[in-house]
DNA sequence: CTTGCCTCTCACATTGATGTCAGGTTTTAG
DNA sequence: CTAAAACCTGACATCAATGTGAGAGGCAAG
């Protein structure tokens, strides 16, 4: 398949899959007059790419990473588990980070609901005491 | 205290917390010679916002937010809760789908510590069978 | 008062992924 | 064969958060 398949296969902007291949993400077979052919693999690779640059993975490491799936032979691969394992535990890290802001935001959410309703129970308006300030117990 | 000891204490360059006044998230109070001034709240209040970053919110939405949990009485609370709930539906999301590539990650690398032990039962190097297209299904 | 450190504003640079435009070529449908 | 649609390369634009540097001024200790 072209370029213009396979973005709109993978849900992705033509314009990224050449980015793609410029960072020696993606490979593409070249036709007689020069334009990108792809096979269905692809469009599996493109998801998973996506998948790691929404894990916050940097175009830079996901390259270090993905030769080694290509080929699990590769010396680098002792490297690549070692990128691999510390990136896992980024990505830990940063998904507890997540967690945490979420309960955070259901703190404020619960206190702005609270709030809310003190409203509707017919309160002069503009008795509120800062959410934050109070609520809120950092890192 | 002034700016500096701000970044310092809450872990952010000078630089970033006048970005966060520029874009209306923090204020100070100013000296007579102009120099920015805090409190020990405002501490606690760069940690939410930086938390709030990393959780993916841009600083426009930040800015939407915070005043509503500054004085949650404003007539905007309204429109703030909602942009809150949404928020927090998309960080949810976003946190499936890390989870989701934790996973991917995970299988990668038990497959890559099996080619490895592999290679260490003295086993003729260069057999392998891309790691990739049998082992992860996407999305 | 002077020295040194901190701060001020303004402005331009950077980074990464992507958008967009221009001018030209390939492929495909009629 | 021709026209439309898709593609090519190359370059410049964008966005958001932050870095960086210049030139000037504030503030506290000696």
């Amino acid at each position: 398949m072209r370029i213009g398949e396979l973005a709109a296969r993978a849900g992705v902007s033509v314009r990224s899959l050449r980015y793609y291949e410029e960072q020696g993400l993606l490979t593409s077979t070249r036709s007689a007059g020069g334009q990108r052919h792809y096979t269905q693999d692809d469009v599996e690779r493109v998801a998973f790419i996506q998948r790691l640059y929404a894990a916050g993975l940097s175009s830079r490491t996901i390259t270090e990473l993905l030769p080694c799936l290509d080929s699990p032979s590769d010396e680098n691969s002792d490297a690549a588990m070692e990128r691999m394992a510390k990136e896992r535990d980024r990505l830990s890290t940063h998904i507890e980070d997540l967690l945490r802001t979420r309960d955070a935001l259901d703190v404020l959410m619960v206190a702005a609901q609270a709030h809310r309703d003190a409203r509707q129970a017919a309160r002069p308006p503009h008795d509120g005491v800062p959410v934050l300030a109070s609520g809120f117990r950092g890192r």
